[in-house]
DNA sequence: CCTGACGAGTCAATCGATTGACCATCATCT
DNA sequence: AGATGATGGTCAATCGATTGACTCGTCAGG
């Protein structure tokens, strides 16, 4: 196989010089032929040439010579906490797909391994490399978007907003939790809990608007005690899910606002031999194939995160770097009924 | 924010000319005292002044310029089956960082939607853009290395061998699957079943044979029947499961060939009522935080797939790309005892 | 017969950094 | 004095594609 290439180890690749001598005419017929430029005029037959040249050598344009000439790179950044999260393997998917709809390049990195490799993606993804960077998740110190303004990458916020930042795209998070709270209210349900996200996760708050406003709306009360701020991880999940379940009057039901929490929920509940849905119900924010797979299976708000990456390349492709971007992605919300939740006991259902 | 931006929309990058002029020098100092070049000879004061205007411009080479005339795009490629499995998760990572510490970006693309996605990473991606290529994962068709081998793109199979491919790192998967067989051995087991992975991905055939080898150095017998062929996700793992647990002598453990699997496993035992482990032990190759929030929590062998992708990134940077490569990461296999494994029923212990 | 217009391509500058070859001073050695 | 050799840089070609300006020939119209 790769011993095929032997000794002739760089091979040099096909140049438009190449197809041109081959086709005998100029390098530039050969480009204009390819783009198709309107102001090129040529007879049908030199056409066919030309393309017959690009054929037979199978040439295609280096893009780092385009990219350099264009000021273009076809190259979009996505920046996302961890590659780990399933959530934003979603988002990824979805940019990835858009990209590649208009012929560009997505380069994802992390910045897992904190502030230092931020700064190495900042640095190394300097000009000339992206045509934009997308944020997604909450990392990027905010002193970064003032570097990239200073150095004119367009960027825009993923799932995130941020006050003084006016380009972002974000899920209808709100109505999601509004959803399952509705759903949970449906079943008979009063005392709804929440395990709320990060307290300076702008999703977080979000979702935790969305279940006051959906428990309100049925005249429902949300003391501040039937919230636990938590964060978006099993561990964290357990941890308030812990606190609820030790209270005097424990709810019936809770909300988590993130699926990767709501693992840590049915562990506690697991560990503390709190049936599921029979003693509780638990219904989570996302939706994941594992889903189906916890004991007991879980229900869960189906979210639009590939729709949310799709939006996301769309808009910073198509919006002007200085325009502001305040987008919700709505629609696709969905609740996946999957045995996690049941009327209360004793519910007159 | 962006505002700041205003009407300079198109702000245009500081060049080399630029910190030459600002400087007083040829361009051509400029580049070479940022390169350390030795054949430069200049007073410290002259170093001193480029050095500042530098400095005071943020001035950074244009990589594509650069790249262009260097010809090493310092970015490697990776391609993986899909982003929502964690086991590439930490491929990735793994990668990243490995590209970081050498100064290079890291592309990672998926082909989950299929041929046509592959088809696009590996035109896209082509000559120029990318210094080489890793292929992590089943999915590559097997034309896709001669076209890489035509173009002088330097590839490295990961996590993955094929029979004519000289070109490969691995894990230990058969010591892998071993560690996890002598455990449930050390425990009493005998009747010990595998789920295995789909029979044409090579990581399940040398965590097969792991098995077979370390019960067969056991003394324990490894009829067909004891190991079905299933795939790395919760359905294949569930469906095989289920067909092992409605046996005649059904196994008292099972060695699942990958965690994604072992959740199936876990769910069809909830869904029997086959009690884990009471009446099962249960043990999976890879390790993941969700294995400890799984019920019951979930035995594994970690696996140093972070590490993978490191050297994989290493050995594709510094190994010439006609020069076979057959490497097995190992060492820093770990059996992680979370609960999910225990003596047999009526054990002598 | 001359002008103009069009058809069919060609020329050459440009993007920004790198790098081999070269040049101008000045001090040193014989 | 003239050759030798550092020292301290400069010049210009090059990577490959793009694109505005220009040229050459031919044909129609006046």
């Amino acid at each position: 196989m790769s011993s095929s290439t032997k000794a002739s180890d760089a091979k040099k690749a096909v140049t438009l010089l190449d197809v041109a001598t081959r086709a005998g005419v100029d390098r530039s017929v050969v480009s204009r032929v390819l783009s198709d430029d309107p102001r090129l005029s040529i007879r049908d037959e030199t056409r066919a040439r030309v393309l017959a040249a690009v054929r037979e050598l199978d040439y295609r344009p280096n893009a780092l010579a385009r990219s350099l000439r264009t000021r273009r790179a076809d190259t979009y950044g996505l920046l996302i906490p961890d590659f780990g999260n399933p959530v934003y393997a979603s988002i990824i998917q979805g940019a990835e797909a858009a990209a590649i709809a208009r012929d560009c390049v997505l380069m994802t990195g992390s910045v897992g391994a904190g502030p230092a490799q931020a700064a190495h993606h900042l640095d190394v993804i300097g000009r000339g490399r992206v045509d934009g960077l997308l944020l997604a998740g909450d990392h990027t110190a905010g002193a970064s978007l003032e570097e990239l303004d200073r150095r004119g990458i367009p960027w825009l916020l993923v799932n995130r907003r941020l006050p003084r930042a006016r380009r972002w795209v974000v899920l209808d998070d709100e109505e999601a939790a509004g959803l399952a709270v509705r759903h949970l209210i449906g079943l008979g349900h009063e005392r709804i809990a929440h395990v709320a996200g990060p307290r300076d996760a702008d999703t977080a708050r979000r979702r935790m608007r969305g279940w006051r406003t959906a428990m309100r709306a049925a005249g429902l009360s949300t003391p501040a005690s039937a919230a636990v701020v938590s964060d978006y991880t099993p561990e964290g999940g357990a941890a308030a899910t812990r606190e609820l379940l030790t209270r005097r009057d424990r709810p019936t039901a809770i909300l988590v606002a993130n699926i990767a929490a709501a693992i840590g929920t049915l562990a506690v509940c697991g560990e503390l031999g709190v049936s599921v849905p029979g003693e509780l119900s638990v219904v989570a924010v996302h939706d994941l194939a594992l889903a189906a797979f916890l004991r007991p299976a879980l229900t869960t708000v189906r979210t639009p995160l590939e729709k949310l990456g799709e939006r996301a390349i769309e808009l910073l492709a198509s919006t002007a770097p200085d325009a502001p971007i305040e987008e919700v992605v709505t629609g696709s919300l969905e609740l996946v009924d999957r045995g996690s939740t049941a009327p209360p006991r004793g519910a007159a259902a």
